[in-house]
DNA sequence: CTTTTATTGATAATGATTATAATTAGCAAT
DNA sequence: ATTGCTAATTATAATCATTATCAATAAAAG
């Protein structure tokens, strides 16, 4: 008897989400599900905006590409390098150039400020946003 | 010539600034703007929406109350007792409870990734989200 | 009281995201 | 290759929070 699968993201592979992935992982920022639809639109490959909005959405729950809220609202995704655990970013305001850093200091933080108020289930996102060094030269 | 004052939230106070103010600083959790229209409006003090926004709004800027988005993209209100300094927070998904806790090692973290990294202007918010001990027993 | 102009507020506009409902298309079985 | 089941897609309308507009109102100063 095989061991159980992973759950699948989807049932059923498309182009479509080909494609959707294809443009998330061709480019290192995050991109809004607008974004990534206008890129697909400049390439003639035609895929609708709700499919963009689903599928980014449904690869973001299962962990395989990373979200974010932008300081005005907008949910902005992008594929992780490393998909082998937590992790966080340092994100420049100006440009969008981001870096995947790891905090071990960070989880034990949260994991004992939780634990001393009696949370549970606890998740936390700390995503540093700043200025990098060659948009401060500007 | 007198030196030039602190810049204010406003220039002329209103009893409407006043009835926001009120009423956020009348509950312990995090609102959104509309959640205080509408208590505003239970208690038949007519403010419009658009002065809830605003007024919340320049007050977050002013560092007076904290703001924090939502998982599901509202922004959300809610004065801080200490208002001496920086802090997070410890919020129950439930139901809403929130324990304001101060992190001088993030802060030392954060710092030193970015400062690793080039960046400047850093600013960093780390809620901490997840269920408390009241709602975990339900 | 009168003037000046910050502030308000009703409402339209915006913009991201979600729901709807009809159509299309994987894919397993025939 | 064809069929059937139903996931997936798509165009479009609907939502919902938030912002812009701009005339009306009311602080604060003179």
């Amino acid at each position: 008897m095989p061991l159980k699968e992973d759950k699948k993201i989807v049932e059923r592979s498309t182009r479509q989400q080909s494609s959707i992935l294809e443009a998330l992982y061709g480019v290192d920022e995050f991109k809004s599900a607008q974004d990534i639809h206008a890129l697909l639109s400049k390439k003639k490959l035609k895929v609708g905006l709700a499919t963009v909005y689903r599928t980014l959405q449904k690869m973001a729950e299962k962990e395989d590409i990373d979200a974010i809220k932008s300081v005005d609202g907008e949910t902005l995704y992008r594929h992780c390098g490393q998909n082998d655990g937590h992790h966080h970013h340092l994100i420049c305001s100006k440009c969008g150039l981001t870096i995947t850093v790891e905090g071990p200091a960070i989880e034990n933080w949260t994991e004992k400020v939780a634990k001393e108020n009696g949370f549970r289930e606890v998740s936390h996102k700390v995503d540093i946003f700043g200025v990098c060094k060659s948009c401060k030269k500007k």
